[in-house]
DNA sequence: ATGGTTGCGAAGCAA
């Protein structure tokens, strides 16, 4: 059950006694595939001071929700949802513009690969942070269990929330939409995360009513979220991009800014992924 | 050249 809460951003607002009004701050709602979150909260906190996400979803934080360090996220402002049973897997929300609703998991047998989803409504926006299989190779019976868990999740959208509100669904696909996600699709032929039914899947979940507006406001740019921790291959450019923030059009129409932040992918002890970020800016006559 | 690196947990497995 979800709540389709519709509380407003209510940061600003009317400008009183004559005072210029203040333009709102855009809603900032980011993404990171963490990599454990236990080696990057030291990373995380970093980041989340420099650039105050007022949602951030995790993945791989590869922690039981008993050790999730919500008290730390809560001095530094932000309420939490924690979806994760042990090392493995472990997804999460943050938001500082309130947390309602949460959902762990789809709630059927198909969440059997572990936790990977978890949603909550922070401020108006029906969020979901999503940690896609990665499927291992294509003859793998983890790489069907990728392609049915897309499809639940393309399920799972259309049972729990409406395309015409305010939704974003955010996360690691581990499928590269396009060969332009990737540094080299001739090198990847036969590979997962780029074959055909892993994007037509992820086709799927975006007919529901989603745009992928990392891409939609960059064109042909080169645009990369992951890359291996082997053989120098961020230096090299060896990227994918994976994680993706897909949003309702009522979000997209508004968005104003979406970028990855490649800084994040260097220094001490960085995540094989960057985060991937997004601003909404407020409803106004535009 | 079936390599390479990181994180899990304490030997390989997963990514």
């Amino acid at each position: 059950m979800t709540d389709g809460g519709a509380v407003g951003v209510t940061d600003g607002g009317e400008a009183g006694g004559g005072a210029e009004p203040v333009a709102a701050r855009p809603l900032r709602i980011a993404t990171w595939n963490v990599n454990s979150l236990r080696a990057r909260m030291p990373r995380v906190e970093e980041w989340v001071a420099e650039h105050e996400p007022d949602v951030l979803c995790l993945q791989e934080t590869k922690q039981p929700d008993r050790t999730f360090p919500a008290e730390l996220f809560a001095s530094i402002g932000y309420e939490t949802a924690h979806h994760g049973d042990g090392q493995w897997n472990g997804v999460a929300i943050a938001s500082r513009i309130g947390l309602v609703g949460v959902q762990r998991g789809f709630g059927s047998a198909e969440d059997s690969e572990g936790c990977r989803m978890v949603a909550a409504t922070c401020g108006e926006v029906r969020v979901h942070s999503v940690y896609v299989p990665n499927g291992r190779s294509l003859d793998s019976a983890h790489y069907a269990a990728k392609l049915a868990w897309l499809a639940r999740l393309r399920c799972f959208l259309g049972e729990t929330c409406d395309p015409a509100r305010p939704v974003a669904v955010c996360g690691d696909f581990n499928v590269a939409p396009h060969d332009r996600d990737v540094w080299d699709p001739a090198e990847l032929v036969g590979c997962t995360h780029v074959s055909g039914p892993e994007r037509a899947a992820l086709g799927d979940v975006e007919a529901w009513g989603l745009v992928d507006v990392v891409r939609a406001l960059h064109g042909d740019e080169e645009l990369y979220s992951w890359w291996d921790y082997r053989g120098g291959a961020f230096h090299r450019g060896h990227g994918m991009r994976i994680d993706l923030v897909l949003v309702t059009r009522v979000l997209a129409d508004r968005c104003v800014g979406a970028w990855i932040d490649r800084e994040a992918r260097k220094g001490v002890k960085p995540s094989d992924h960057a985060p991937v970020v997004v601003e909404i800016g407020a409803v106004g006559p535009g």
